[in-house]
DNA sequence: CGCCTAATTGATTAGAATCAAGCTTTGTGG
DNA sequence: CCACAAAGCTTGATTCTAATCAATTAGGCG
């Protein structure tokens, strides 16, 4: 029980201070990180690919900070959208809700993405994002981002990219719904979270679930008790460990075999 | 056989001179659009919202226009990405093909639609575009485009625009097959069309089919027989008649009743 | 410690896939 | 211009995957 709550408390600090040394820009640990030129997510994040010299511009617009505490909501469907959200610490999901009550998850983010971009055509936001688990993100005023992507045309293309990965990615998640078993879509989905804590300078094979079994099942079309069955039988053929929201891979080729080559 | 001929030719130069009436521009029939500023899509694709002083430059930007035969790809997966397209006449569907030959597809696309958003990330197409009859594009070479936006804000605003709106509708077919029953799909897929055709100026609840049940299928995540089945059932039930590829909307408020209020 | 949420596992059912056959339309070559 | 082949569509019978219903168990938190 104590052991528990230490082992939280350990994985909750590993998510504030990310193993991140890639980055040129020297890490301080102690410091918290204000601006994008002192962030350690810079290599990751918005700015990414810009030279230092236009990162102190960001550094103005992205002032702002905002802490979200575990279940709590960053905006909600039908706000008025007026900023984009870099996640800093934590993890967010992004949630529909049905007039008729049901809710549909379009997508996790982990530190370093961007929420609402598909917020900016209709001015308004389409889903609602709450915190997995307490959080912060950066504030990205978008009206001032876009009148400095006029002035630095690097950061312009940024932004283009950063949408258009974003439509790449909902790609992937079309194929996944469209054209995959349960078994794939799970084994995509463990390996797609793998993917992005290694880009953050995590571990690729160990990591904690920030969601529920329902929230996955939710998210893949699937039910939370597919999703727990799913989850046993990796185990039982030894593709994975899983205890709860920790999860270790152990065979990463045969979870790559499982999803076929997309 | 002739009197098929007829019709499809009848249906074709329909599609080439759709009856948009709504743009201020005065439409020339018989003089083909060769610019954004004379184009009849001006209302609905790329230059939407603009002013008439931008378009010009926009007219030398997009000079280049594609003919592309039924059947025929615009551009394939691994393609480099250099262009996006607007489609003026016809329409197309974007296939991803995986290692083992198996095909999904991420979109089917409309004149004034755009295509290839989703390759600006990598610099590479990630899918084929092909031509679900005679069609043509207007070609829109990206470098020159986005050095045209840090000129014209209202067109960097526009293309973020469309960029969102992109992620957006993507969202909704996420939703669409991460939680609905065949029949929600095949419904809702029928309104996106209709609602698609309204926007261009053509009648909502009469229009043909460009894809065949298979594509359907394909694009839905459903097998061929699913969809012929849910026509034949929605046909008995009395919501559409359809015959082939023609399609007539009889109940509206039954589709939309059955697709839920998402 | 006890409550509440989350997760696991089992039994049964339902919806869509698969397998299979026949029919229609379209396109082509003689 | 017709015949025939190929592609596309429809419908039926059967199978199988994942949903649903149901009962426990485990963990986290006040």
């Amino acid at each position: 029980m104590l052991n528990a709550a230490i082992r939280e408390s350990v994985v909750k600090t590993m998510v504030r201070f990310p193993a991140v040394r890639s980055v040129s820009q020297p890490v301080n640990g102690v410091r918290p990180a204000t601006s994008c030129s002192s962030c350690c997510l810079q290599g990751v994040c918005l700015p990414c690919g810009l030279a230092s010299a236009n990162l102190s511009d960001l550094d103005e617009l992205t002032t702002v900070k905002r802490r979200i505490a575990r279940g709590a909501s960053l905006y909600r469907g039908g706000d008025e959208f007026d900023a984009l959200y870099a996640v800093r610490s934590g993890a967010f999901k992004t949630v529909g809700v049905s007039r008729n009550g049901e809710e549909k998850i379009t997508g996790f983010y982990l530190p370093g993405e961007v929420m609402g971009m598909d917020a900016i055509n209709n001015e308004r936001h389409n889903y609602s994002a709450a915190a997995l688990e307490d959080s912060e993100v950066c504030v990205i005023p978008f009206a001032r981002l876009t009148a400095l992507t006029l002035r630095i045309p690097e950061l312009q293309q940024q932004l283009f990219r950063l949408l258009s990965r974003d439509i790449a990615r909902d790609h992937g998640l079309m194929l996944l719904l469209g054209s995959m078993t349960a078994e794939q879509r799970l084994a995509a989905f463990l390996l797609s979270l793998s993917r992005r804590y290694k880009r953050l300078g995590y571990a690729a094979d160990r990591f904690m679930l920030r969601m529920t079994r329902e929230d996955i099942g939710n998210y893949l079309g699937l039910t939370l008790e597919t999703v727990s069955r799913l989850m046993s039988r990796f185990q039982r053929d030894g593709l994975i460990t899983a205890q709860q929201r920790e999860v270790e891979f152990k065979d990463f080729d045969g979870l790559m075999d499982m999803v076929g080559h997309w």
